[in-house]
DNA sequence: CACACAAAGAGAATGCGATTTCCGAACGCG
DNA sequence: CGCGTTCGGAAATCGCATTCTCTTTGTGTG
């Protein structure tokens, strides 16, 4: 319930995007805004797509969304902001879709392997080819998110939080099962969301291009030696 | 946006910085060319200590190093490559201390766990108390580094090629000797310098920040039980 | 219906950096 | 000694984020 007037008041660093963004307003005008917001957001996925990357200018946001630069200033603290919003989602769509693929399953160990495969593909794969949802911008968002990784480790981090805290439900979940037998949960499964997300860096290193069905498996064998499972 | 073709014939796209750098030039100016450019390397490197970040301008390189902005241009084609150059000679300089410090161990494994750690610490360490050499600025040029691979794949690939062969080389002896049985070395050279070097956004998406110590050795187990060594 | 006003659009104005250009002095050389 | 090359100094451009101003529009009120 704050009510916030204050031109640019900057508050608590865990203050939600969408809360600050659609702040004031009763009821109707309320739900005029998020549609807004949304708005802002989705042009912004379509022109990541698009182009394959963060280079596109606040001004193709606003014009593809209809709306103008006073707005999007309203709404968004800035480019920055606006890049976490759509991070902050994508990691909440992905977390969600991947928590319903992963109902599917039973056995805890397959369970763990899903995630782990199907995370790799959302973030190995071309922005540009990926036909499904506005899930997941991952892999173009790399950069930015290290970037916000040096500067505010906090909202990189409860970003994070929707994709860490389900991964970390499946290890704990394991364990009980017996089938890991891991001594701290988190750790692991910070390693395992660092290792699947940012393998683009090892796709490149390593000379060749081809073969991206195999690495998914060959990952999933190394985490899953690394985690002490693997006979 | 990438190449910026100029008059000059320049023909590969891996013309290493440092050729097109001093291109021309007799004997006697081409020393001193190699000099002044290595005037602009040292001052962005401290440039980079200081601030620990890439946010720095041209002009503050330019006036570190006490030339001017004309010659800047003349010798790099831009901030980017001047960063590349940087990035470069770091991985080679990283290269190089790891070697001598790998000399002095005998065991295949042991030689392997030497290299993970130190180049863990690099990577991880605050560049502002980094005290020796000019060499890693690692931490400090991630996500310059992930943008680049977004981009120009093989420059950053050539710029890591260092690393990358030392490891190489040390999982290779330890396939040989027995201590390990890679079916894919390259491969697993990949993941593990990623594993490695990228561990920031592991350690900030797990809640604490304390216990580096300990992370280090934990990481090299995870490795360690990865690429399959590990009762 | 005219009026007061908040919300929102159009763009011009700023500011900051990277990149280019221009101008003239210093230098090497026939 | 004059000429071309090199190079410092600094102004001129450019692209883009962020601000600021002015106008228009939608809505509810007396």
């Amino acid at each position: 319930m704050t009510n916030a007037d204050a031109p640019t008041p900057e508050p608590g660093p865990q203050a939600l995007w969408r809360e600050r963004a659609v702040a004031r307003s009763l009821d109707g005008a309320r739900s005029r805004a998020e549609e807004r917001v949304q708005r802002f957001l989705d042009a912004t996925v379509e022109l990541i797509r698009e182009n394959g990357g963060l280079d596109f200018t606040v001004q193709d946001v606003v014009g593809r969304s209809n709306q103008s630069l006073r707005s999007f200033y309203q709404f968004f603290d800035g480019k920055q902001h606006l890049l976490l919003a759509v991070y902050e989602a994508s990691m909440q769509a992905a977390s969600n879709t991947l928590a319903e693929t992963l109902a599917l399953e039973e056995d805890p160990l397959e369970r763990l392997r899903l995630f782990v495969i199907t995370l790799y593909k959302w973030s190995v794969a071309d922005p540009i080819e990926v036909p499904p949802e506005p899930h997941l911008a991952v892999r173009s968002m790399a950069d930015f998110l290290l970037g916000l990784l040096a500067t505010d480790r906090e909202q990189a981090k409860s970003a994070s939080a929707p994709l860490f805290e389900l991964l970390l439900d499946l290890l704990e979940e394991a364990n009980r099962s017996g089938a890991l037998t891991l001594a701290n949960p988190r750790r692991s499964a910070a390693i395992i969301l660092q290792t699947t997300m940012f393998n683009a860096y090892s796709m490149i290193v390593d000379g060749d291009s081809e073969a991206h069905e195999a690495s998914a498996e060959e990952m999933w064998e190394f985490i899953l030696g690394g985690i002490g499972a693997r006979s």
